[in-house]
DNA sequence: TCATTCTGTAATTATTTTTATTACAGTACA
DNA sequence: TGTACTGTAATAAAAATAATTACAGAATGA
């Protein structure tokens, strides 16, 4: 997993799985993963986007699952966050005459990717509903 | 994969085998790789307290694997470079008094290592060999 | 209707992590 | 003994992340 990101999300994602229909502050939920609200809404706004969470505006509004925490993968919750590939990832520019350079960060991508593909599948076999359900 | 260095050490191990059993300085690596001269040196460090590569040192050094491509394997490799683990981790500390804040980081460190072992054997597939030998 | 309590988003700043550079002592060779 | 290397530490620069601030807009309900 690249980042941080991951856990802020997966931590949302499980926060409102708990609270089931009752709608959450990103307030609230801030101060449970102890950051600060502005990052909580912008997580917030990705997991909208991807269709895990919607969000009410105004007085009395919050977030809440967008569909059943069953339906939901670790998987996709890390591709949601994930940028780039899973490996840091090409700002190297080898040195084109030399015959390993010239092609290595292609023979890279194609490591990483099939790398990456394999540990979307491990995580898709655990859903946000086994993950959540963890806590007590 | 964390980081950046697991492709610059992949790049180093890959010039070392081409090169056979004569002895590169890291002059000549960090000019294939395009990063500074003392960077390799770092990362040759590392690849030697593993050992994957032996350097001598004084005029006409340089260094070379110290074992056969066939035995080391990329997720030898992964380990080599990884730093803390697959995802980045925790520095973030949740509220201890939400259910949910308090456990997740155990939670969390469960799942990444769930996840880094599977990504470590799919790795593990590929030897330094197979990879190297994808190179003309 | 309008004060209040939320979200959404952008802009800015601060912090941390990563990468690069510089420097130089130590080693081996010829 | 000069030259060409490595090893390592210290420092600086750059890039990536995370935090903060700010404020417009939406929904509620008194």
């Amino acid at each position: 997993m690249n980042n941080g990101r991951f856990a802020i999300a997966l931590h949302i994602l499980t926060l409102l799985d708990k609270a089931k229909d009752e709608l959450l502050s990103s307030e609230y939920l801030a101060g449970s993963i102890n950051i600060n609200p502005a990052m909580v809404r912008k997580e917030l706004s990705s997991l909208r986007n991807h269709g895990f969470v919607e969000s009410k505006e105004g007085k009395n509004g919050g977030s809440s699952l967008a569909k059943s925490a069953k339906e939901i993968s670790l998987g996709e919750v890390y591709q949601s966050v994930r940028q780039l590939s899973l490996l840091g990832h090409q700002k190297n520019t080898p040195n084109p005459k030399c015959p390993v350079g010239k092609d290595i960060n292609e023979h890279l991508n194609n490591l990483y990717n099939d790398t990456e593909l394999v540990l979307i599948e491990q995580l898709s076999k655990q859903s946000l509903a086994d993950f959540s359900q963890k806590f007590k």
